[in-house]
DNA sequence: TGATGATGAGACATCACTATCTCAACACGA
DNA sequence: TCGTGTTGAGATAGTGATGTCTCATCATCA
């Protein structure tokens, strides 16, 4: 019998928390013998925990996607106006991605469900942009959607720089919230 | 003897650009086979042109090299206002990364030497972001490197939605060049 | 202290891919 | 038509990773 059910959890988060460190920084390539040495564990313990490796890295997007919904559900992109929507987008997913960088690449195909995750991660985001073009306050001159794609290539970039300590959390959000809205020009 | 000695480098080159879309494609994944398949040579020619899977990345980040190093020396990045400089700089990379996205990604462990691709493709671009933020015309807030950083994130996004046919050559560029120094607000 | 259950180390089979080699078929020039 | 040289297909060895298994060891609880 297992002496602590509960253990067992913390040790599996763990796992997948230094797994997304290895993954962020030896890519896709790293092996579930470079996971179990960096998480201190035995190959054959990490098997006990994530039978396959495909459950691990799904195991790793599920938490990573869900810490991000949840966040993006916290920011109520709908309720407020666009430039504060932007900031709140921004910060949710530097705040949830943060850890798991890997995924952000990596994940798309480990998703899932990944018409949820669009449905409850991404559309939220376009949704919050449509509106900013509808009304007047972003640029009517590029369809909407490849705004949306230009806002997530300045998170994932920003996610990196972040993971490589060349910028701070707080600095990461306001930069691409400012850099998105008003560009590098000078006011 | 070989009948026709530029033969053979035609062929390398037409591998070369099919296994560029492979890679692009497929991602670093791609296997030698995928590539010789989708090349419609035999697996064993292709060994015979690129005598191990590095030799193929190495001459296909070279190719890549060559003409994004051509095109950012032609755009004489130092010679012209800042405005016109990033325009020129985002149409380099636009034209000449266009066949080799694969490469944007995968290419840094690949670069023969990275010195020298710093020196002649980013260094100059570095150098126009620096002057801009010097002469008070890009915003100073933020450190050159990180603005620097910025640009090239949407550049690789963009070169990713020309791969996709999700937006054209021209209008990459321009989205580039004016998300980059106005943003996405209306003006 | 003794029993239970988890762990780490390692052996092992399997699989996919790289890289090499051979051979029959083929194209092209003399 | 003949000969040179290239090609594609297949067999094969080697390598590294996944996934399974066993066993000695260790920590915890009674």
């Amino acid at each position: 019998m297992v002496r602590h059910p509960a253990l067992r959890d913390r040790i599996a988060a763990g796992i997948l928390d230094t797994a997304a460190a290895v993954l962020a920084e030896r890519g896709e390539s790293a092996s579930m013998a470079d996971i179990a040495l960096a998480a201190g564990v035995g190959r054959a313990t990490l098997y006990r925990y994530f039978p396959t490796r495909d459950a691990l890295l799904l195991g790793l997007t599920r938490v990573a996607f869900e810490e991000l919904r949840d966040r993006i559900a916290d920011a109520e992109l709908d309720a407020v106006p666009l430039r504060e929507g932007v900031a709140r987008a921004a910060r949710a997913f530097i705040a949830a991605g943060r850890r798991y960088a890997a995924v952000v690449h990596v994940g798309k195909t480990y998703v899932e469900d990944p018409a949820e995750f669009d449905r409850a991660v991404a559309e939220p985001v376009r949704e919050l942009i449509r509106r900013g073009v509808a009304d007047g306050q972003l640029r009517a001159d590029v369809p909407a959607e490849v705004l949306f794609e230009m806002f997530t290539a300045l998170l994932e970039r920003a996610l990196q720089l972040v993971g490589h300590d060349r910028l701070g959390i707080e600095q990461a959000g306001a930069v691409i919230t400012t850099m998105f809205l008003d560009g590098a020009s000078a006011r």
